[in-house]
DNA sequence: TTTATAAACCGACCGCCGGTTTGTTTACAT
DNA sequence: ATGTAAACAAACCGGCGGTCGGTTTATAAA
């Protein structure tokens, strides 16, 4: 009938998709293997086929996630401009981009709290920081700033993004203006 | 024998200590309630007469590190100075405070972990927040500083100094030289 | 076309965990 | 002395993630 591989994909994806619908209404722990079985007719045989665990499953999620995320966000800034304006447009590019509720609840909510702080910033890091640190690389080369720890300086504005994130998911009101007033202080700090 | 409260407030105490012990030992998930009572030689009649949940105990622990951390911080810093001054020299403290390894992976892992982002932050904010919103008054009392949005800065401000804390954990690199310049700098761009 | 092999899938089963319930002991007021 | 409620004991439960032996299906070799 089907390929293979179209018949495992296929089922790769429904379980997925189950599981992230399943994540985002009743949360990581609420969530059961059993039901999403239930609701996708497919059979445990099959889910521990294609995934060894349960948080293989989360951290799949989260980590597409986050590639989408900050895909999205490079995507949408403009290329020209010094690398100190790239970078915070990225960043605050990144802040409109995962406004996106669902978005949001995997990113914030439901990947940290299943992997943990530390394996779902690492996993977070591994898609954001790259064109992050080229960027400020760059802008290190031009001359526009000379911080004195680059690692330590891209932990600290990626925190701030993200509680600048997670306080618009909460309370509705917009951080940017605040987020870059704070942005072009600490770079004006930083520069050579 | 002994009295009811002095029986009582023992084995609150044991079994507190077992965990927090466990916790620190294997993580939250990993400690199971039936490790704590074969230690201890207590029951599960036992324990949950004292507790109603599994995570209402991290959540008194994660409550009680968080008190302990702000009133260690506040009780460090002087009394003199400007608002602005105090304030920064509160937060700097806490970085310092929250050094102690066993606190810190209570604070920035095990509590998140189990509470998840939202409830820890809230717990947090409960300890944290007052002291540090007093000294926000005061300095725009004082005519210091006008922030847009005080909510969002005592945020941005909290979470700078949990990644720098987070940070000195994981690299062992002293993250108070930036952080001051950081906190300078934000502060004079929300200068009135 | 037959046949061997491995991928894909099935579902009964296991061990364990957090939490409940029923029963017993201990402190303490009356 | 006695009734009562707090403090503790431990057998028990439902449900969970994960395993395992077996079956079906695709695919490539003979």
């Amino acid at each position: 009938m089907a390929t293979q591989k179209q018949r495992s994909d296929a089922t790769r994806q429904k379980l997925l998709e189950a599981f992230r619908a399943s994540f985002l209404a009743r949360g990581y722990e609420a969530t059961t293997t059993q039901q999403i079985l239930d609701e996708t007719g497919l059979s445990k045989g099959a889910l521990y086929h294609h995934f060894r665990s349960k948080s293989e499953i989360i951290e799949a999620l989260y980590a597409h996630e986050s590639r989408a995320a900050i895909d999205r966000a490079v995507e949408n800034v403009a290329a020209h401009g010094s690398p100190l304006e790239r970078l915070k447009a990225s960043y605050l590019e990144w802040t409109r981009t995962v406004r996106a509720p669902d978005m949001a609840r995997i990113l914030f909510e439901i990947g940290p709290s299943a992997l943990g702080e530390a394996k779902s910033k690492e996993i977070e890091a591994r898609a954001a920081n790259p064109p992050i640190k080229r960027l400020l690389a760059l802008a290190i080369d031009a001359g526009e700033i000379a911080p004195p720890d680059e690692e330590l300086l891209v932990g600290l504005l990626n925190a701030l993004v993200a509680e600048a994130a997670l306080h618009q998911l909460h309370t509705e009101r917009d951080p940017l203006a605040t987020l870059e007033v704070t942005f072009d202080a600490i770079f004006a700090a930083m520069r050579g």
